[in-house]
DNA sequence: TATAAAAACGATCATACGTTCGTAGCTTGG
DNA sequence: CCAAGCTACGAACGTATGATCGTTTTTATA
């Protein structure tokens, strides 16, 4: 056999993508063999080597791709916003959803940082901190303004991180709850705990 | 060679329970071989028959016994409290010190379901759910007493379960601050979110 | 103290792994 | 429309894996 007809690297590289999202956010990523991947994706598992490097790139490749995103997002979504309550309103609102759409690359991106080489881990965790300096930047402002009232702000910005980020640990789309009620229950959680 | 002098299976299945947690905690459950489980703990590989099953009962164990000891030690600590507050306070202060003192055995304990059987991982989740319960149960009789005023008591639960436990995912007892401080800081947090 | 059970060794099994390679045929840019 | 290069195949490599086995020596029971 040779090259299958109407294939196209473009396509089989999303291919590739998506099932890994798929088997690691199961199985976990040592759990995954290539072979398995390369069955989902319908081909060899040699082949694969014509997209990705190695199996290390592509969970690097996959994990890195998502938080880039997700700072480009957060930014967008908070751009303009000055009033820290409303910034703050808007972090919580725009970190549900994204978190929710998102439940495989959040589950693996946390996960599976201990899967990386050491040298690519350090690029993630640059990255995640900086999301969680987003969040830090917004209580500051507020307490400065004092309108929130925080004893610790680094612990409660990882406090609310972990609480949000639950969420994806056991939401249903398809459960007793819409996606609105959900934000605005945890909006109430948190602002609570926060607001002067 | 044989049997080597001065072993006992007490000894030697505890010394295989305790390479097996850090192990599985540094490098996951998947990664980790019985080579070097075995290698940690000074035996050969095929001696670790002698005290597992299989490596998927190893894990199983270490699970099992946490989710155990967890249930019986919330129990214990909320035992004789009658008022909903305070059995909130206590059961938020247990809950941190508790994970805090094992985060090995929480890390495995909820990222290393995926690598259980199915039976056994039905087990596990059924033991995981008692627990949540008990929270659950407190927010229920604040609530109804009008101590605490709760928009969705599951939501509730789970987000601050959430919350809690992502402690354990960032707290360094050695680190800046102390553990009663942590504790106050959570407590507030929930409690503001919660009360009336 | 005799004897059964326990616990270790070291060799070995079949299988699965990540990755490489030569080759063949499809796709695409000039 | 042809040539260059892309994409897939299928076989193979060396290594590592979980598990089993027969054997031997130590421990514990009665």
């Amino acid at each position: 056999m040779s090259r299958t007809a109407g294939s196209s690297g473009k396509k089989t590289l999303a291919a590739i993508r998506e099932a890994g999202l798929d088997l690691i956010h199961e199985r976990g990523f040592e759990a995954v063999s290539l072979r398995q991947l390369a069955t989902r994706v319908g081909l060899q598992p040699g082949s694969l080597y014509n997209h990705i490097e190695t199996k290390q790139d592509l969970l690097f490749d996959l994990i890195h791709n998502h938080m880039v995103t997700l700072l480009q997002s957060v930014d967008a979504e908070l751009d303009g916003i000055e009033d820290p309550l409303a910034r703050l309103k808007a972090f919580i609102a725009f970190h549900l959803t994204y978190h929710i759409e998102r439940k495989r690359e959040v589950f693996i991106g946390s996960s599976e940082l201990r899967s990386l080489e050491p040298k690519n881990r350090k690029k993630i965790v640059a990255l995640r901190r900086a999301y969680e300096e987003r969040l830090c930047s917004i209580l500051e402002r507020g307490a400065e303004k004092r309108l929130f009232k925080i004893d610790d702000i680094p612990v409660s910005a990882y406090a609310i991180l972990a609480m949000l980020t639950g969420i994806c640990t056991w939401y249903d789309a398809k459960g007793r709850i819409d996606r609105k009620t959900l934000i605005d229950i945890h909006t109430r959680l948190v602002l609570q705990g926060v607001l002067k």
